[in-house]
DNA sequence: GTTTCGGCTACGCAG
DNA sequence: TAGCCGAAAC
């Protein structure tokens, strides 16, 4: 039972054994982390450590589960069951279920994903008639984001002139008064997004004493993967649990940290010795997966790298075969290329397709693949982009299911109180949505009292909007008695969704019954797995988490048939294949051309390169194409600089196959002597102006140097703005300047100020507070 | 008041 | 090329 410690190298062994006090583990690509961390955890179980104190945070929940079923194996099944493990976001939201009412959520809240998020903001910002162009929806979430993910909340960012200032300055002044309507909506509607998920957990371990004493005693153990791709927001939880007992355990490796653009900050690892002076710290260097020439190649590459911490990754395995390097004529014939060699080397090597992956930067890569492929009728799966949970029909379907178990969730309801189309337009929905602004309601709620209120919507279409409501109520009633399979089988019937898709014939609609069918499997099987787990009845709430926080990983094929993965290289972390194609190795790509700014993301593109090739085990092929078709239109494209970066002896250019009028043009032009990037460093100007062009300066959201300072501040975001507004105080409005509060009226949301501006030709006015978002100043 | 049609724009990675 | 949004058609 104890002899798989012999199957560990010492550095391995010193990290499973040592389980007491901070330790860092630096483990280099295929150094057997996933084998430290298993038996690490099976280790202190054997020990007598109660599997209920130890919380292990994981990059994926896939690797959570398969984690989780190696520990079975060697303790065995019920004890493994107690561990607490998980990606931050899931395990965390679970423990903000319990504790959600302390911070005015309900238990039921929603999670938004992305799509969600999005769709809000873009009714805000209409809302509030700013530009669209200047401020898009994608930009101003992603701005939030850094906001929360760095403890930021609304009052903190009022507080700030330094970051109101960087808004300013970028073009967007009224960023503050976005994320507070933003926030006040997300909280009415009962839902956090993605980040309020690392947000609030910090609020409630902050505010809450209490609620902190209570988990730093349960998570007595606490170990934390891919460590150098935690955010600051992650970086402090976990430094507020294992403050106590100081039992805290992070793997990670700073060559593989890719995951800056969402607020993962490399320092946490590099300043990990800081945070515990007394850590012991471990290298795994030994690699298990790669052929050594490939370990070689990947060594060289990150070597043009500064910011690293000292290692050296190394291998007793096979030299294997030199990296492959191809040339192509266009995208197309870069497909094709993968495709035959895919081929081929599954007959001549009686390989599996799931031996095989092809790895790209970019989601918009995989056409050009997919297309090839399925001409030589080779099976595939896509990672990645436009997950199943993402697809339209299955958003509309989760969205009954969201809005039964929350009502207040303003996305949801909106996606459906016109689908199937039910006569409810853009007006009337207009309508509710002032009515529930004014009333600092939620949608349903103002449906609920729709005969209370007079919004001027005509009798036929209040008749609907009442049918609605009484339709969801229905729900709610069944749903009370049904599980949560039948429940979902119950609306798609009521609702009729499937019956709208079958009025239409085309190839997509029937795609798209299909997809309601496969939820409905997939339900079906979650449904039968929580009756094993004996767990609380709420199955269905229980089942939109997991669905709002899975990833594809997560949603297993059900036919065993085997496939080429396809997926970008970020999502291929911690992924090994024996057959590894990377594709699109252009400049502009692949570095990314908004990547080539700054020495640090460039930093951050060559890791990235360095963890493609050490997904591979036996050989690794990277290929270009000199066109490709980039927005809709055809572009020239040069080989990256990553392949000049790697030293040639590792590598084996393949013969392109080009036809003879261009042959002749880049023969010389790509092989030849003059080391190709001399020639390219005279090109960034040109680089520069083309990328303005697609983004102006004025709309680029930059970060400000000072944004990276730690604000610790916390609060309740939904905290009203206007607390301060008073008779004869002074106050400053963004549009109509400094004006003198001469009466107040009304409440709540209702709350107007009379103010007499002192501007030219603007006088005195009645403003509504909750949207006039009016500074008070001194005097 | 609702639906449909056509033009415009987006492609950077993700829980 | 798709998906979104505003304007015209129903």
């Amino acid at each position: 039972m104890s002899n798989y410690l012999q199957h560990l190298n010492e550095a391995q062994k010193q990290a499973v054994i040592q389980i007491n006090g901070p330790l860092l583990i630096i483990a280099g690509a295929g150094s057997g982390k996933t084998r430290v961390l298993t038996y690490r955890i099976a280790y202190m179980m054997q020990k007598g450590i109660d599997p209920f104190n130890i919380l292990a945070l994981t990059f994926t929940n896939k690797s959570a589960r398969e984690m989780k079923s190696r520990i079975a194996k060697i303790v065995g099944a019920s004890e493994a069951k107690n561990l607490w493990m998980g990606t931050f976001h899931s395990v965390f939201a679970r423990i903000l279920r319990s504790e959600s009412e302390r911070l005015g959520f309900p238990s039921n809240f929603t999670i938004y994903d992305t799509q969600d998020s999005v769709r809000l903001l873009t009714a805000i910002i209409k809302e509030m008639n700013l530009e669209k162009d200047r401020y898009k929806p994608k930009q101003v979430l992603g701005r939030i984001s850094q906001y929360k993910n760095n403890l930021i909340t609304v009052r903190a960012y009022k507080n700030d002139p330094e970051l109101i200032e960087a808004d300013m300055h970028s073009g967007r002044p009224k960023m503050g008064d976005i994320y507070a309507h933003y926030v006040e909506r997300c909280f009415k509607s009962g839902a956090m997004d993605f980040d309020d998920l690392l947000l609030r957990t910090n609020e409630l371990l902050t505010r809450f004493p209490e609620v902190l004493a209570k988990y730093q005693d349960r998570f007595r153990y606490i170990m934390v993967d891919e460590y150098q791709d935690t955010n600051h927001s992650q970086y402090l939880i976990v430094r507020a649990l294992a403050d106590r007992f100081q039992n805290i355990a992070v793997v990670g490796d700073d060559s593989q940290s890719i995951y800056s653009f969402r607020g993962a900050n490399i320092k946490n690892i590099l300043n990990f010795q800081k945070d515990y002076p007394d850590v012991n710290i471990y290298k795994l260097e030994q690699n298990y997966r790669s052929t050594q020439n490939l370990v070689n190649a990947a060594n060289s590459v990150i070597l043009k790298n500064k910011t690293r911490l000292e290692k050296e990754l190394w291998t007793s395995n096979e030299d294997g075969e030199k990296i492959k390097v191809m040339r192509t004529i266009s995208d197309a014939e870069e497909g094709r290329f993968v495709a035959n060699s895919i081929w081929e080397n599954a007959v001549k090597n009686q390989l599996k397709y799931n031996d095989f992956a092809i790895l790209y930067r970019t989601n918009a890569q995989s056409r050009a693949m997919e297309d090839a492929l399925r001409k030589k009728d080779i099976k595939y799966r896509i990672f990645g982009g436009l997950s199943f949970y993402q697809r339209k029909e299955i958003k509309d379907v989760l969205s009954y299911l969201r809005l039964l178990v929350n009502p207040n969730d303003e996305e949801a309801l909106k996606r459906i109180i016109n689908y199937p189309a039910r006569g409810i337009g853009q007006t009337t929905l207009e309508k509710l949505t002032v009515a529930a602004n004014h009333y600092n309601k939620s949608i349903f709620t103002i449906l609920e009292n729709l005969h209370k209120i007079d919004l001027k919507i005509n009798a036929g279409t209040k008749t609907k909007l009442q049918n609605f409501v009484t339709m969801i109520k229905s729900f709610q009633v069944e749903a009370q008695h049904k599980n949560a399979f039948e429940i979902t089988d119950f609306v798609i019937k009521q609702a009729k969704i499937v019956k709208d898709l079958n009025k239409d014939e085309t190839p997509e609609a029937i795609s798209r019954v299909e997809n309601i069918q496969e939820l409905l499997n997939g339900i079906k099987d979650f449904v039968e797995e929580q009756k094993d787990k004996e767990e609380t009845n709420d199955t269905l709430a229980h089942f939109l988490e997991d669905v709002a926080l899975a990833t594809d990983f997560d949603k297993e094929k059900n036919d065993d048939e085997p496939r080429v993965s396809l997926m970008t290289i970020h999502l291929s972390k911690g992924l090994e294949f024996q057959y590894v194609y990377i594709v699109g190795l252009e400049e502009n790509l692949f570095p990314s051309g908004m990547s080539s700014n700054t020495r640090s993301e460039l930093e951050e593109e060559r890791r990235l390169f360095y963890v493609a090739l050490t997904r591979a085990e036996k050989q690794a092929y990277l290929s270009y194409a000199q066109t490709r078709y980039r927005w809709g239109s055809l572009i020239d494209c040069e080989p990256s600089r990553f392949i000049e970066e790697i030293n040639d002896k590792f590598l084996d250019y393949l013969a392109p196959k080009l036809a003879p009028a261009i042959n002749k043009f880049v023969d010389n032009d790509i092989f030849g002597e003059v080391p190709k990037h001399l020639i390219r460093l005279k090109k960034p100007i040109r680089r520069g102006i083309m990328k303005q062009k697609s983004t102006p300066k004025s709309i680029t959201i930059s970060t400000p140097k000072r944004f990276t300072k730690l604000s610790t501040a916390q609060e309740n975001a939904t905290d009203s703005v206007d607390e301060n507004i008073e008779v004869e105080k002074f106050v400053f409005h963004q549009k109509f300047g400094r004006g003198k509060i001469i009466a107040i009226e009304g409440q709540g949301a209702d709350r107007k100020a009379e103010i007499e501006f002192e501007k030219e030709g603007v006088g005195t006015k009645k403003l509504l507070l909750q949207f006039a978002k009016l500074k008070v100043l001194k005097r």
